[in-house]
DNA sequence: TTGTTTTGTAACAGCATGCAACAAAATCAA
DNA sequence: TTGATTTTGTTGCATGCTGTTACAAAACAA
């Protein structure tokens, strides 16, 4: 197996970047992560072997955290906690987590219980790694996952920016199903939205901006549907294949 | 491997003497040092494989001394302490040791610990020699380790600086995966850049000037993507060979 | 109808990035 | 050595991306 990348989730920098360091004398690639933000952005922008999670971060539960990352995709998980009472190591397991260690713990153990993750999920990681290069057709258009281009019907290729291939990626993982301004504020890690407040139109502005791009008659939406009151919807079929 | 030199830093001149007699009954070659001048000396005048450093130190602290070597060479420590809390602990790893060893400590252990860290920087080392001296195909093009000529897909020799061939190199050693500036700027080592400020814009300029090289279009480069916000990826499947 | 809420979008400001031009440093030639 | 050439980092400007704001249009409730 190549070099592992590992993403390490805790909130105290010291813990950080102990942990990082030390992984990475340890033949790993350590990949530090302090907030649900920064979790996004490194399952998003590469592969993942395995995550390190802390369970007590300090604004959001560790739990919680675990919970969305095993519904979203199949990267291990092995969670880390000064607390070790069978009832969180229960609460742990029943989320997702491949493994959970107790601080302080000894570094062996800490190194053995990785290995024995990686090996034990390797194939399913490989998986996961392979799904992100799927392409994808809807409504005429296709989208390229390892190029990341963005053809048209009649064969133009329409540029996205960064933030546009989020939102249309997030869309076309989620076709028919209504998603909430803040559920696509935290896929795509929008900074300016995802408090729930209503100031913040940074995505009502980006669903405009994709929209004047991939729909034909953007006043009037085919494929991204406004759901007054809820959000927006992918309302195409969505054809999932590799190339 | 060749008989490992390992460094005994130790001011207890008993301590000091017991551990030098121990390493060269097992194979080593010991050379005992009591102070940072010691240190100095040894590390310019021969090769150093281990270092084998104790945390108590009458004039400075072991830590301290630990931290400044981790600066200045590659050479793995392993410390020593009488004091074993975790505390300690994860200070040694914070400033870069590879183990931490508690005394009084069995000595088989010690000697598998050294063995352990030797084999794995060894390891380290020469992967990153084999990797040098590899072939690469991407994208049409072609890299040959031993000579650093980089071919294109029409045959074309092109001539590439230093840092230029330092840059692709990363890249093709990192396909697919996300590179930050400060990541490139390390492996490469740029003297400008690599602090995290935003000021320093070398890595940019130098990005600029191998896509003008490599990239069929440069304003809309295929292989080297910018990530905004992260940096740049290699976007190109790379197949690696020996010749 | 009228008034309120929600959504669409143009205009704007702040940044990140690309790049040309320059300057400093290294290398080479003689 | 000196001077020419190449390499490499810095700077300033242009460009494009992104979130905010303000206002208009649409949807809704009464």
């Amino acid at each position: 197996m190549a070099i592992p990348r590992i993403m390490v989730v805790d909130d105290d920098p010291e813990i950080r970047q102990i942990l990082t360091q030390f992984l990475q004398r340890n033949g790993s690639m350590a990949l530090p992560a302090a907030s649900e933000a920064d979790i996004r952005r490194h399952m998003e922008t590469g592969r993942i072997d395995l995550i390190l999670l802390d369970v007590m971060l300090g604004d959001e539960n560790g739990i919680d955290i675990c919970a969305k990352l095993r519904t979203q995709n199949d990267v291990p998980i092995i969670m880390v906690s000064a607390l070790s009472t069978d009832q969180q190591r229960m609460a742990g397991y029943a989320v997702g987590a491949d493994d959970y260690i107790a601080k302080p713990f000894n570094t062996d153990l800490l190194l053995a219980r990785i290995k024995a993750v990686l090996t034990r999920t390797q194939r399913a990681a490989s998986l996961a790694h392979r799904r992100r290069l799927s392409n994808f057709d809807f409504g005429g258009w296709s989208y390229n996952g390892r190029t990341d281009e963005v053809t048209s019907p009649q064969g133009y290729q329409v540029p996205l920016s960064q933030r546009e291939l989020a939102l249309l990626q997030t869309l076309l993982a989620n076709p028919h199903i209504p998603l909430t301004r803040d559920e696509i504020a935290k896929a795509i890690d929008v900074i300016g939205d995802g408090g729930g407040d209503t100031s913040g139109r940074a995505i009502d502005v980006l669903v405009g901006r994709l929209r004047s791009k991939i729909e034909t008659n953007p006043k009037d939406p085919d494929m991204i549907r406004t759901q007054r009151g809820v959000g927006y919807v992918f309302a195409v079929d969505v054809v999932t294949h590799q190339s």
